[in-house]
DNA sequence: GTGAATCGAGATAGCGCTTTCCCGCTGATA
DNA sequence: TATCAGCGGGAAAGCGCTATCTCGATTCAC
């Protein structure tokens, strides 16, 4: 085992002590000089701590500044699956706003699994974090359904905030994502260039997200006039592995005359692409794919996916400004989105 | 602005105090029936702490914890950009190690900028990290060079361990990708089945990683008999527009008989593989391209991308074990990659 | 039966900070 | 000259915990 070269004496870091002794000061007056506070202090006195800081190398114990205070510079963020694209856009903006506002994210996975958010939310709520942030719904047939609620509340009365990512379960905070208009939109415009035969790969039981998407999906033909038999619609993971295993269930049993897959997020309609290819046919010609979120990867996969954009990273960003009760992201409504047509839904001509 | 509907009366979290009162035993022996300490508790006093704490919702603050302890459950993670799924797929392996250890991961962003890496670092000192996690490399030329250093140097003289993923820059523990060899082994492989004449696209100046990726190919070509002209070396971004514009340029330049494009990471490659499309031309068939990482996207584009795959989450996982003196993760070696071969290089009989 | 261990609960001294509170000082006011 | 606000530095009381120390009550050996 390498250890580091450029120097070994173990010691332990300065503390604000060390500093006051160092400068020639009292403990407050260093305190006061080094993080801001309503006290002026001399110059003269506020430069030779500052020095002295330098000198030591000194970094402020945020533990026992927390402590002290009675707050943390601390927000905690709650996902599915980091290695989502859907996920990791929405933390990359909570990480950027955070930034921001010099605050300091930490972050969990609750793999999907409701026990695990409940233990999570638990855990980090020993953190006393200014901000909790929740992406990715839940099931709503869920056992642990009320203790959830009832952790978040107990975590609110506490002085925390909790903000949810486009889940509308709970009375808190949250940032909506325009689910259902989009997805009416959505199939609009399929059904104007064309489309009227439809199917549907959505997420398993209740899955609200996907869920709002299949009905806006439905609202949509019905006014458009597509139809979408209840036959056509079939659940799968809410993953690329669970796209694909829905598209090659639906082609299995025939396609019967489907002209157009709709999967209810994008890294399934990526997996849907998949499977169209490995059946031997060929996505947009023999059967269309559209899907929901634009992530980055849709623009790569052949044919480019028609999806609706959601803006991911913006989501994050809104979910922290929400928290700290920024006026204009709670005023903002739900997030727009926005139907992008691609090669995956080149159209029909009748 | 929605208030939460479940109980409005705002109360401070309760502390082992009131724990101890409730249950009417000093605050000692609430800590010990609370958290394990290496003295016995009676079990009628032990059980009277359990109810209090759970009657009174009981969470013990982490940072009072962390103090009186003089050590923290934390992990900081630095990496260049979190919706990168090279570096998300790391982040879900630490977190979940994390986890596994009943550790917290904090995360930052560096978004490739060596002063605010800088700066995170300083930041995150004041955490008290028990581990650092750093991924993604840095520029060879670079401005605070030695202060990155010196600063690591400083954090792990204080107790704290510091992991590099895959930049064998410093001298600190670090979790060692084969770039050279898995490199070098794709070029064989390439030449193998019929390429001779190549090109490359690579990071900016001086990226570690990319320049060790591009020398291994370099020597695979060159033991296996493949040609690579330093003109038909380009450097751009290390991100997907980055691979896009490097293709692009080497289209525009005529492409001189290139048969196949080596990006030096799948992000890139999968830009480069755009751009093929974009400029008219049929990747695999008109121009082969192959990347290296092997991140999930590459299964779905078309054609499905050949690469080195690196086990990314695993990369994670081992970055954290490593730092907690796990003897097995350091004592594997370097991370096996290996060559997967797929449709975006058929093949050249000759 | 006595002294030495042993046990385990409670009191308490910190941990590294912030923030009162106190107090000597200066300068404005009368 | 006496009075009284500021002003600003220092002492010290916490913040919510852990860990050492104290000390009475048991237990045990001989």
């Amino acid at each position: 085992m390498t250890e580091t070269g450029i120097g070994t004496s173990r010691s332990t870091p300065a503390t604000l002590h060390d500093v006051a002794r160092e400068a020639g000061v009292s403990l407050a007056t260093a305190s006061r000089s080094l993080n801001g506070s309503t006290r002026k202090v001399n110059d003269e006195y506020r430069k030779r701590v500052l020095d002295a800081a330098a000198r030591l190398d000194y970094s402020p114990n945020l533990s026992a500044q927390a402590v002290a205070r009675g707050t943390t510079t601390t927000v905690a963020l709650l996902v599915a699956d980091i290695a989502d694209p859907y996920f990791s856009s929405i933390a990359a903006g909570v990480v950027a706003e955070a930034d921001h506002e010099r605050l300091i994210v930490t972050m969990a996975a609750t793999e999907r699994d409701p026990e695990r958010e409940l233990e999570l939310v638990r855990t980090l709520r020993g953190q006393r974090p200014r901000v909790m942030i929740l992406a990715g719904s839940r099931p709503t047939s869920d056992p642990t359904e009320g203790a959830l609620g009832e952790e978040l509340a107990a975590y609110e009365r506490s002085g925390g905030r909790v903000v949810l990512i486009s889940r509308n379960e709970f009375d808190f905070r949250t940032v909506i994502v325009e689910n259902t208009a989009g997805a009416e939109a959505l199939a609009r415009e399929l059904v104007g260039i064309g489309y009227r035969r439809f199917a549907v790969i959505t997420g398993g039981e209740g899955l609200r997200t996907a869920a709002d998407r299949v009905e806006g999906f439905r609202a949509g033909l019905a006014a458009a006039g597509g139809t979408l038999d209840d036959e056509h619609v079939v659940r799968a993971a809410f993953t690329r592995d669970g796209g694909y295993d829905g598209m090659r269930q639906l082609i299995e049993s025939g396609l019967d005359g489907i002209e157009l897959v709709f999967a209810a997020n994008d890294v399934m309609a990526v997996g849907a692409l998949s499977a169209v290819r490995d059946a031997g046919l060929t996505p947009g010609t023999d059967v269309a794919v559209a899907g929901f979120d634009d992530i980055p990867t849709v623009r790569d996969v052949t044919p480019a996916l028609t999806t609706v954009r959601v803006p991911l990273e913006e989501l994050g960003r809104r979910a922290l400004r929400l928290a700290l009760g920024d006026e204009s992201a709670s005023s903002e409504g739900a997030v727009r989105t926005e139907v992008v047509l691609r090669e995956s839904t080149p159209g029909i001509t009748r």
